[in-house]
DNA sequence: TGTTAGCTTGACACTGTGTCAAGCGGGTGC
DNA sequence: GCACCCGCTTGACACAGTGTCAAGCTAACA
């Protein structure tokens, strides 16, 4: 009966999210995912063809479980270019540590599969909209600084808000997540924002 | 003879580091290295115990031949802050594209290997020792944006200068070389000096 | 001439992914 | 009540790549 099926199917997604914020991405096998979820190694393939179509399908069911799209809407509202350069950063440096550890096991599997660096590149390409759009209400209110162009400020804002810029400066450096969001709004500010009022 | 087997070494280190950069670091297997050295996969573990303590010692071997050290001459010999900060990401970002492929193919381990992991992170913690030494000279001559203590500024400089950042700016955004270099410089004196004078 | 260092040859173990065939049990249709 | 089928299990096996081991070869050196 296919409404089981969709229920193994969600039971596994479940599995795989939980194992891999349990081991922050690393050395999950398809064996424990299966296990978790009660049935066996082999019963996976009947639901996803490979490691890389699972651990795919996991980060768009995170994106279903977390909301992305709803927390996007308050820097779509803002009303200055300003205002939306930081509401997004607000947005997205709140969402990185959420989608953390699956950006992990995407991020590993990049280089070894097609599909997983796909997958990765779409999400991160759909990020990047968000830069270009903030740039862009910069822009429009005559507000971006000349140093760079409109194409290149994106690529920058773009490069800032990386996950693993955020990995660097919270887990490597320690910092905690509210000064990360603060650092990177005073930062955008610094460079985007054209006669400087504030830091 | 200890000759001969130093002799085979390098000839190893130069197998490995010939088909990192051909491969773009990644699917190069022990058994590659061992028929480009001209020896058999076997005898590769008379020289090196796994495969993690070959990369390492590749990229050891990689900054003796490219020579770390003396490129970072002129950001010691820099009289102003400004300068320092300059040369260093000058010489630093300069440095990047020619140990990228085996950063990345040492990056790739770092999630499985513990000692891929501390080799990486030692040669970043070196890195960083030159950000610091940067900032600590913009500092002594009062040009230190008061908007971040050094520690931070330390940490966003040593972030900004990722490999990561390089390999999204010039990879994936398409930037020339030197539009990455003369923009991070550009960035770096908006972000942390004071007064500014210059974009 | 005998010894040894450095390599080869030809195994084998192990891990993890992916595949296959046969079987089983419970619900559905007739 | 019977047959059927779906979703899963069981127990194989193939395959790639790393790492290990024992035995043998060969050139150089004492």
């Amino acid at each position: 009966m296919s409404s089981n099926n969709l229920e193994t199917r969600n039971r596994i997604l479940n599995a795989a999210l939980t194992l891999l914020e349990a081991s922050r991405g690393k050395g999950v096998r398809m064996i424990d995912i299966a296990k978790r979820a009660g049935i066996t190694r082999q019963a996976l393939y009947l639901h996803f063809r490979t490691r890389a179509e699972l651990l795919i399908a996991t980060t768009y069911y995170l994106d279903e479980v977390k909301g992305v799209e709803e927390r996007l809407i308050p820097s779509r509202a803002a009303r200055s270019g300003i205002e939306r350069l930081d509401a997004f950063i607000e947005a997205w440096g709140s969402y990185i540590p959420e989608i953390y550890v699956i950006a992990e096991a995407l991020l590993a599997m990049k280089d070894t599969d097609e599909a997983a660096a796909k997958a990765w590149d779409d999400r991160m390409r759909d990020m990047r909209q968000g830069c270009e759009a903030a740039i862009r209400a910069l822009n429009s209110d005559n507000m971006l600084s000349p140093a760079y162009p409109p194409a290149q400020a994106t690529d920058v804002l773009w490069t800032m808000l990386s996950v693993r810029n955020w990995e660097q400066l919270t887990i490597e450096c320690g910092w905690p997540q509210e000064r990360y969001i603060e650092t990177l709004k005073s930062l955008a500010r610094r460079i985007f924002v054209a006669e400087r009022t504030s830091n």
